[in-house]
DNA sequence: GATGTCGTCTAAACCGGTTTAAAGCGTGTC
DNA sequence: GACACGCTTTAAACCGGTTTAGACGACATC
């Protein structure tokens, strides 16, 4: 009994066929009797027949590969509770195609020019996943001179020749500003995330917008980079103003999680002192006490779509139109309760 | 000017010698003049040429990529924070050794042997990191008939023919059962991960073990999943017992961040009511209200390890031995106190 | 009967590397 | 001058698929 995996060849010479017949059999290709098609099929079937993909990969020029680059900051892997499901959606997808995920962490700056380059240069993947969109971002430009697919998670603001998946964040943002106004808030303040991410700005014109829509003026708008730090250091400023928010919106989840501690340490009470609202819906914020007031989107099918649209891609389709999810909704919990009285 | 990137065969010619001798320079392999090396070198580099994976990958039978399968509970992605820096230190290697990290997210259950057998059959990796061992694993198995190397990250109980990389938590539990003791608590109550798994086993029986040591016994133990819902279900029933604890210490920082809040929300102060102690060190334990006491390891040495040890494997050097860490160590933070007053 | 056409199938080249058997060559020995 | 030997190099096979050019036979057409 072989040890070895069966090829092609031994197909072929159980059919009682060349090599290049079982090719066209087994990738349904026209040209050949169907009672030889048959033989073919049922041949590489008894033999346990499977597709080399270092062979396919070699012949045909592809991967069969998707990529993931995942910049990581010092200290923040991206929004952590996001990519988990993301990840797990875009699996979901590929493991029905045979295609496999390739991941890759870099540090933040120079070399995350050079982990794209990499995975092209290196063959090992024939399109990318563009996540944590940047203003500007160059990276657009520097697939397009790679040559490489991609997908671009929400849209970019410059012109990109790449399909988008966007999840709106703005209809979620707005419906936590219109929660907090209905509860009578009329001092909200906004911690933003790094302006030089579109997600983030997305959220804060948001936010701006939707308190204009009330006749409101933001409170104050401070910046974080999405940290559990930065949420401590943002809330602890807004609490020192002279005239301090009756609620904060935070960019996302970890930093008002961490902005609740805060507010707790400066011994005020949660929702009663201070109404506090965060974004993602992270698995924590439905166990910190209170339970915390955020915007849920849908990371797993983010993944989905995502990876389906740039197969799209990958798979030469033209003009692969935009995928648009279910924008993120607001999840009302204990952390957003009316202002103090005056 | 051509657009393709050089192959062998370019370097041969513009080097004026065959494939052959260029394969063999470049592999560094004796038996070459060394002014043809030279040459050849020289050829290579002023053509830019770079080694095609694919080619290389088919005829050598190796994928130069490593894999790790999550399983993904319905929904826990493993220790989530652990992830992320592990998987920057194994990336950390890998670029340096021009390899990839192939990710798999698998469904817990039958899925889980399919994602294994899919990245053995279709070559995708020429090792994998065995994470979250269980008792009895029967991954050992599977990837032993598979014929595929691995580590185990962790010990596990049983015979295994792959090295471990092992990362003592136990010096860290007891750590924090000391500091509790000396603190003054004597009912130590503690929530345990899901028994199946290794680690969860060896943290609850060193808990024991240490509680021991000061002459005390555990007030009670409660199972959880490592999930934040699990971690508020143990500390509500913890905090019904008819002599409730005066410290709990959480087999991970989530199911403690989670019951810090369910404490909270049941109107004790932490830590003047209840000590809390986590485990992970995760980047929520420094910022939520109060402090985490926890014990802090370093994942990202960890993938590193795993990265290191796994390619010795994979490169066919026998004997490979267990590569241990530095254990992990206590973290004192505001959530531990002295037990109030009887 | 010669020619053309269609449908089916094969042989061989190809993808870009690695590896093996053997050839070429200069040198030393007798 | 013939021979063996070691060093260097090459030609060709190989990995396991895909793809192209063309062979072959059956049949229809004139």
């Amino acid at each position: 009994m072989s040890k070895q995996r069966p090829t092609i060849a031994d197909v072929a010479s159980r059919a009682g066929v060349s090599k290049g017949a079982v090719s066209f059999a087994l990738n349904g290709r026209p040209g050949l009797a169907q009672a030889t098609v048959d033989k073919i099929l049922a041949a590489a079937d008894e033999l346990g027949w499977r597709p080399s993909n270092r062979a396919r990969s070699l012949s045909v020029s592809k991967a069969f590969a998707l990529g993931l680059v995942i910049t990581r900051d010092p200290d923040v892997l991206s929004s952590d509770p996001f990519f988990s499901a993301f990840i797990a959606g875009v699996e979901s997808v590929l493991s029905t195609r045979g295609q496999a995920l390739v991941l890759q962490v870099v540090t933040a700056g120079e070399e995350e020019e050079a982990g794209y380059r990499r995975l092209a240069q290196d063959g090992r993947v024939d399109g990318v996943f563009l996540s944590d969109l940047r203003h500007e971002d160059p990276r657009i430009d520097l697939l397009v001179e790679l040559g490489m697919p991609a997908v671009t998670l929400n849209r970019p603001d410059g012109t990109s020749p790449f399909p988008a998946v966007v999840l709106d964040d703005r209809p979620g943002t707005r419906a936590v500003v219109e929660h907090l106004v209905a509860l009578g808030h009329t001092r909200i303040a906004h911690v933003a995330g790094p302006p030089a991410f579109v997600h983030a700005t997305a959220r804060s014109t948001a936010f701006v917008a939707a308190l204009a829509d009330a006749g409101l003026q933001p409170a104050a708008i401070e910046t974080g980079d999405f940290t559990a730090a930065a949420g401590i250091e943002a809330t602890r400023r807004l609490l020192a103003l002279p005239e301090p928010p009756t609620a904060i919106v935070y960019a996302n989840d970890r930093m008002a999680i961490a902005g609740l501690g805060a507010a707790q340490a400066a011994g005020l009470t949660v929702p009663d002192d201070l109404s506090i609202a965060g974004f993602d819906d992270s698995e924590l914020a439905e166990y910190v006490h209170p339970g915390l007031t955020t915007v849920r989107a849908d990371p797993f099918r983010f993944g989905e779509a995502a990876a389906q649209t740039l197969n799209q891609v990958v798979d030469g389709e033209s003009d692969v139109p935009d995928a648009e999810l279910a924008p993120a909704e607001l999840v009302v919990r204990r952390s957003t309760a009316a202002p103090p009285p005056a």
